[in-house]
RNA sequence: GCUCUCGUGGCGGAAUGGUAGACGCGCAGGAUUUAGGAUCCUGUGGGAGUAAUCCUGUAGAGGUUCGAAUCCUCUCGAGAGCACCA
């Protein structure tokens, strides 16, 4: 027989990609589909990288999916985009000394590349990107929406300022006190922000975790994040007057044991309680602790000052010290706690330190009644989330579609004094006058092009220097006046951009509007003026509908929420925790008819190499297209997907890359044999048993297992003969490993439609069924004989009992002992008890 | 400090109460080759033995069970998350 040609990846690959793309295999009728599927991958940011090896291995694992239920008779929708507004994009600009804009579709392209050099089946007909301007305008709808809903609102605060960075963070992207983005040490900066209401919906964010299909430690850690304890909101009136100070605690039974109260140093209260002659030192240690980031490190000592100021406990009536101490944070429930020495170590050590009483009591949980009953207090739920901060003092972003108008600033005019809508109960606390959101019909407010786009570090962003871009005019009395100019944080663009997918190209008019702005832009005749001007000029012809939505009902409807998702552990408290807020925001005012985004995820595991975690900054990234291009795209994702489990922490290796090249060599030689003429029963069998187990795996992820199996299967194949059944399902069980090779040797075997769009192969449990099988033989719970009998004899436990006492093995070990006791398993062993 | 997860050959890992180490990498021996590479065959947890076979073994100690890598308790080690949350 002439030498058979050698698998050549290089042309099998190109040509398979090249022809899924012409036939659209991987382009479900968005408006039809009987059976959808949407399976989505967390969509990458495309920095100038590319992609690496980790990106590889999480796409591949989506992929082998949607790829299976495809097969399955779903209709998959997998789509792809770039999350490429934001800090992330923005701060390799700035390395390389590039405006963003002009990096990003050179970035996005080779990811386009990447991706489809490594064979998966997305649906490039819709992509988004999260910097164009016809899906920013979107996200800048929804914050309109949500200040409309009372939901977004201004204040000042104290807030997490990253001084590399030169922008304010969200709780959730403080790491250990240090940046998400750039590891620099966070400071604490008072600033007028942008925050999103998340704490309203802290209840159902955690309720809802019970309802969902997650692996158990991302629920943990965001239920720890959300950080929900009930107790307590005890009012203790101040000494000599009528005013009452709020303190909340989970531990009422012990409220006898309270001998004095602190407050946390940026607490209102601190002024108001503290004496002339303690002001001075008071005010020294408040002064002290403006410039503290996050909160003092617990092995600290716990420093404190007196006031002078006293207060009542309401069980003792006693009057107790008001102190002011850094361990007591500002942020959490009021910003003010009883000391209970006795009941609690921080408040013993402070005691212990500066000398107070230290009462021993015995809690009593009757308490918990009595507070209520005698109206000191009431109870109460504190929470450790907090509002998310969605302001960033950075050009690329959407700028946050807000206008502020001094007149009606100084009339004490808002929004919120015309609008009919309801207005959020907490209002009080927000810094809204004269504040109010852009139209709708005014959006986008475009980015505009501008050469000064470095972050300034003054507490504004960039656009603050344009005038050109902030001057506008009040939406309510049409007097001067000024935008936003803060963007919004990255996490805002990815916390929706799941609904926008399947609806991506279902608005005409949208896209001929953002062609025009486009245009405009590259001109340079309009450039931001096209939203900017647009209120002096109500004839523009490029207005939204305000009946419009970003997503379309009837597709959303039919596609969402969404069936899977996969991506990253990193992500639990950040983006899940930002896109289930988002979704329960939109299902509440009526956009969406679903409260969950994601009912199931899965987060795969990072890949690791020399044993660090694969990333940028650690500089152990691995890029797979050299690998591509030696051994495939095939053996590459085979050899991912089979170097451990999907939920663990890969180690990528080169040794093991050749030796999956090795396996696909094998099964090119195999499926390139003339078949067998008649099909062998032990193959059959393997067969049968084979597809029942890789079924079984790809469902639960169990993709090394899986392939381990097909392994096995095709060593019987080799020994055995591979009859022209056996091939074929062989094939279609490794399509979605090995999609290219699969789709050539589908062809080969005489089939003209692609192997994707195949059936998944049928398991018959009674071809299955081994006619032999091995019975061991214990005793004592210690293997000591194997016995091989007919499948029929294996599951009677008198023959088998009889034949074990024959077995001359087992005669040794039973001389001379009695058996107490046999344990049967049909099939499987006997155990004998001496 | 608290919470969670995990400890299996030289390596990645199978086995989730029933034959520990599937499958692969690596290694060793052999075949083929002028040689190397590639490919194929055989072996491969440790120990004893020519061998049949036996002993031992899933971080360590104890427990439950006819039977434990798997369940329970403690100890040690690694990793992750939260971190003065009242």
């Amino acid at each position: 027989m002439a030498k058979k040609s050698k698998y050549d990846h290089r042309s099998i690959e190109a040509k398979w990609q090249e022809a899924w793309a012409g036939e659209g295999i991987y382009t479900p009728d968005v408006n039809k589909a009987k059976n959808p599927f949407y399976n989505l991958w967390m969509f990458p940011y495309p920095s100038a990288e590319g992609l690496h090896a980790g990106h590889a291995y999480a796409s591949t694992g989506s992929d082998i999916y949607g790829r299976f239920m495809r097969m399955q008779g779903k209709d998959v929708f997998q789509p792809i985009g770039y999350d490429s507004f934001g800090i992330h994009s923005e701060n390799y600009a700035l390395k390389v000394g590039e405006n963003p804009e002009t990096i990003v579709p050179k970035t996005s392209k080779n990811y386009e590349r990447q991706l489809k050099s490594l064979g998966h089946g997305y649906d490039w007909t819709r992509t988004v990107t999260t910097s164009d301007i016809d899906y920013y305008v979107w996200t800048q709808w929804l914050f309109v929406q949500l200040f409309k809903a009372g939901l977004a609102y201004r204040k000042e605060a104290k807030v997490n300022w990253c001084p590399s960075c030169k922008t304010v963070l969200a709780d959730e992207q403080v790491i250990n006190g240090k940046c998400e983005r750039c590891s620099t040490e966070v400071q604490k900066k008072d600033l007028a922000q942008w925050f999103f209401r998340i704490t309203d919906y802290a209840d159902k964010l955690l309720a809802n975790l019970e309802k969902i299909d997650w692996p158990g430690h991302i629920k943990l850690s965001q239920k720890n994040w959300i950080g929900k304890s009930e107790g307590e909101s005890i009012r203790f009136r101040l000494v000599g007057s009528s005013e009452y100070i709020e303190v909340f605690t989970t531990r009422p039974d012990t409220l006898y044991g309270a001998t004095f109260l602190v407050l946390s140093p940026h607490s209102a209260w601190v002024g108001k309680v503290t004496t002339k002659e303690n002001m001075g030192k008071v005010s020294e240690y408040v002064k002290n602790h403006q410039q503290s980031a996050i909160n003092n490190q617990q092995s600290k000592l716990k420093t404190g000052v007196f006031t002078g100021g006293y207060t009542i406990n309401p069980a003792t009536g006693e009057e107790i010290p008001i102190w002011v101490s850094d361990y007591v944070l500002e942020g959490y429930g009021s910003g003010a706690i009883m000391g209970v020495p006795s009941h609690d170590e921080r408040d013993k050590e402070f005691a212990l330190t500066h000398k107070l009483e230290v009462r021993q009591i015995v809690p009593d949980e009757g308490l918990w009644d009595i507070v209520e009953q005698k109206d000191w207090g009431r109870r109460a739920v504190s929470f450790h989330l907090r509002d998310w901060l969605i302001s960033r003092q950075r050009y690329w972003g959407p700028p946050i579609p807000a206008i502020y108008c001094p007149r009606c600033a100084k009339e004490g005019k808002s929004y919120f004094s015309e609008a009919k809508g309801q207005i959020h109960a907490d209002q009080n606390d927000w810094e809204h006058t004269g504040w109010y959101p852009v139209d709708e019909n005014e959006l986008p407010v475009k980015l505009p092009h501008i050469e000064d786009y470095r972050p300034v570090g003054t507490g504004k962003g960039p656009l603050a220097n344009h005038p050109e871009f902030y001057e506008t005019v009040c939406p309510a009395c049409g007097s001067k006046a000024m935008r936003e100019t803060d963007v919004s944080d990255t996490f805002l663009d990815s916390s929706w951009y799941f609904l926008r997918y399947p609806s991506v190209g279902t608005e005409s008019k949208l896209e001929d509007r953002s062609l025009m702005l486009d245009e405009d832009v590259r001109s340079g005749k309009v450039g931001n003026r096209v939203s900017n001007f647009k209120l002096q000029n109500p004839d523009s012809h490029i207005q939204l509908p305000t009946s419009s939505l970003p997503w379309d009902p009837e597709i959303t409807r039919r596609w969402l929420p969404v069936d899977l998702y996969f991506g990253g552990a990193e992500h639990a408290v950040l983006h899940l925790m930002y896109s289930r807020f988002m979704t329960m925001v939109l299902h509440d005012i009526g956009k969406v008819d679903f409260e969950e985004p994601f009912p199931r995820f899965f987060a795969h595991g990072l890949m690791i190499k020399d044993s660090a975690k694969m990333s940028k900054s650690k500089g152990n990234v691995v890029n797979p297209d050299p690998y591509i291009e030696k051994f495939g795209a095939d053996a590459l994702r085979l050899y991912l997907m089979f170097i451990g489990p999907m939920d663990g922490s890969p180690v990528f290796r080169d040794t093991g890359m050749e030796g999956m090249k090795r396996f696909v060599n094998r099964l090119w030689e195999l499926f390139t044999t003339k078949p067998a003429e008649k099909s062998n029963k032990e193959a059959t069998i393997k067969m049968h048993q084979t597809i029942n187990k890789v079924t079984e795996d790809i469902q639960n992820f169990r993709y090394n297992v899986a392939i381990a199996a097909i392994m096995e299967y095709v060593n019987v194949l080799k020994e055995n003969g591979a009859s022209a059944e056996a091939l074929k399902n062989l094939a279609l069980m490794l399509a979605p490993f090995a999609p290219h090779m699969t789709e050539e040797v589908w062809h080969m075997m005489g089939n003209t439609s692609s192997i994707h769009k195949a059936s998944w192969p049928q398991f018959d449990p009674d071809l299955a069924r081994e006619k032999r099988v091995v019975v061991v033989v214990q005793i004592n719970g210690k293997l000591r004989a194997e016995l091989e009998v007919n499948s029929l004899q294996g599951q009677n436990q008198e023959e088998i009992e009889k034949l074990s006492k024959s077995d001359p093995n087992i005669v040794k070990w039973l001389e001379g002992k009695k058996v107490k006791k046999a344990v049967f398993v049909p099939g499987r062993l006997i155990n004998f008890v001496i």
